[in-house]
RNA sequence: CGGGAAGUAGCGCAGUCCGGUAGCGUACCUGGUUUGGGACCAGGUGGUCGCAGGUUCGAAUCCUGUCUUCCCGACCA
């Protein structure tokens, strides 16, 4: 029977979970906070991992893997990227377990294998990974190091939401060292530009490129630059952050380098990252009440045939021709499913696969085969239409390209339309509350003010747009001069 | 971590107040009829009621503890 979903307007947060859930994205475990991704969802994963990576690469990115555990002796020792991580962190006390005298059956810690330094499970791993580069960096012919690693990290979340916030969670971090500040800077805007391009193109989710403020900033960077998403409920998403961290880190763990002139300086750094959050903005940016909206790009399947058939003779004729389909599809790089199952009706898999978000359906019956046409489906506006057989791979084709853009462009003019600028305190608050989405306002550029806001509002200020123009005004709250107006937002 | 809700068959739920050995829908299996938007008929399989203690002749039900999840807050990618 039909899996109910919960829609936008009535439950936000259940259309989402059940999106995820339904969808066949990621299950709840039996560990506080941690998901399980399924199949689907790791297909989806793949892909990501797959479009990034070669972006990655192409910027002159290797990949390398440090070790989950970090000392705490190491972790310590960046003082602020230790207090911003010091309250999520999972801690290794111990390296074994015995059998309980006093519980049969029943194991409990050995209390003698206490470990002489706890180790600390990777909240991020600046701190390992800078430790490491002390020994591969003694001249500036060892630089720059630039180096990408696929992970899984543990933040001890204290409310966890699937995909969005969860306590382990996959991501890549690069970690890169270079010999001056200015190439550091151009590493840490280079990766942000990956990261906006790579949504906007591959997810079909626009993003707002910007700084942090220094509050909302990564702890131990000098400077944390970011891509913003909105999301169908108005709220926003950070979805990538990439930091300039300047010679914190190096100076923590006494990086340095000889130059040219036989000088010695610390090693300049920057970090970067994305998650599988982005799972969840891709889900909650696209999505409808019908199930989830796969952009073609990084879809898992990008088209699903259904045949429609009387007995097993009717089938036979249908899976022969469809399986020239198939292949012709797959010649061309198109990721193609033949349902040919005997134990769903043609209804059901259609919805099925519209909650599924698979870009195109082809259904082909033997009605089709007379006019050699097949009835073709697109997820993203629902329409049908009845094309011919006759160049169907060049038609597909095409039309995965036409979704792609068409879910952007969607996506871009929601974000467009919520975009408001205000000018006075009552508009910014009416528009937080009723319209919703990002506010370019002015702001006095202070922390007390920025605190102050959050307090009122639960808004926050997203980032200073990148291309931001100057524009002399004043802050909605305090009324003092502001030099440029900045986004603000709720977020996620 | 504070406030609220929940955990019973793969999934969704009833039963819990008032203790007596578990039920409905769906899914699954078998057979038949079906198949262009979530099929129908008949017959079946499947649960130590989240976990651990306790009270009792007897616990899904009462008591204590604990784990997990959802929603709203504080914290965060």
């Amino acid at each position: 029977m039909a899996k109910e979903l919960s829609t936008r307007a009535q439950d936000y947060s259940q259309w989402y979970n059940d999106l995820v859930l339904k969808g066949e994205l990621a299950d709840y475990s039996a560990v506080r906070g941690c998901m399980v991704i399924k199949p689907y969802g790791y297909a989806l994963w793949e892909n990501m991992q797959a479009s990034l990576d070669k972006m990655f690469k192409d910027t002159g990115h290797q990949n390398a893997y440090f070790p989950l555990f970090v000392p705490k002796s190491l972790f310590e020792a960046e003082e602020k990227n230790a207090e911003g991580f010091a309250k999520e962190c999972a801690i290794v006390t111990h390296y074994r377990l015995k059998t309980d005298p006093n519980n049969k059956g029943k194991l409990m810690v050995d209390p003698d294998a206490k470990l002489e330094e706890e180790l600390i499970v990777r909240p991020t791993s600046e701190a390992i990974i800078w430790n490491t580069y002390k020994t591969w960096i003694q001249s500036y012919r060892d630089l720059p190091i630039l180096v990408n690693q696929w992970a899984n990290v543990v933040r001890w979340e204290m409310r966890t939401r699937l995909f969005l916030r969860t306590a382990e969670f996959l991501w890549q971090e690069g970690h890169t060292a270079h010999a001056t500040k200015q190439e550091a800077i151009a590493e840490t805007v280079q990766m942000l530009d990956v990261y906006a391009d790579f949504a906007e193109n591959w997810m079909a989710m626009p993003v707002i490129k910007g700084v942090k403020t220094a509050s909302e900033r990564f702890a131990g960077a000098e400077d944390t630059y970011c891509i913003e998403a909105l999301m169908q409920d108005g709220k926003a998403l950070q979805a990538g952050t990439s930091h300039f961290l300047g010679q914190n880190f190096a100076k923590a763990f006494e990086v340095k380098f000889s130059d040219k002139n036989n000088t010695m300086d610390y090693v300049w750094a920057t970090s970067w990252g994305v998650s599988t959050r982005l799972i969840g903005g891709l889900v909650m940016t696209h999505s409808d009440d019908e199930g989830l909206v796969m952009p073609p790009r990084l879809a898992p399947i990008q088209v699903v045939i259904v045949p429609i058939f009387k007995g097993d003779e009717q089938k036979a004729i249908l899976d022969e021709k469809v399986s020239g389909i198939v292949a012709s599809f797959k010649a061309a790089g198109i990721r193609v499913k033949y349902d040919n199952t005997d134990h769903n009706r043609p209804g059901w898999k259609f919805a099925e696969y519209e909650l599924k978000g698979v870009p195109i359906r082809i259904a082909v019956g033997p009605r089709d085969l007379e006019n050699n046409q097949v009835e073709l489906a697109r997820r993203d506006t629902k329409e049908k239409s009845a094309v011919s057989m006759d160049g169907l791979t060049e038609t597909v084709s095409a039309l995965l390209l036409e979704i792609q853009s068409n879910l952007l462009n969607r996506a871009k003019k929601y974000r467009d339309e919520h975009i408001t600028k205000v000018d006075t305190w009552d508009e910014f608050v009416n528009v937080l509350d009723a319209k919703t989405g990002f506010i370019l306002a002015h702001w006095d550029g202070t922390p007390e003010t920025e605190e102050k806001i959050k307090e009122l509002t639960k808004a926050t200020i997203r980032c200073i747009p990148l291309d931001n123009p100057l524009e002399d005004g004043k802050c909605i709250l305090t009324g003092n001069a502001s030099i440029q107006r900045v986004l603000f937002a709720r977020a996620y």
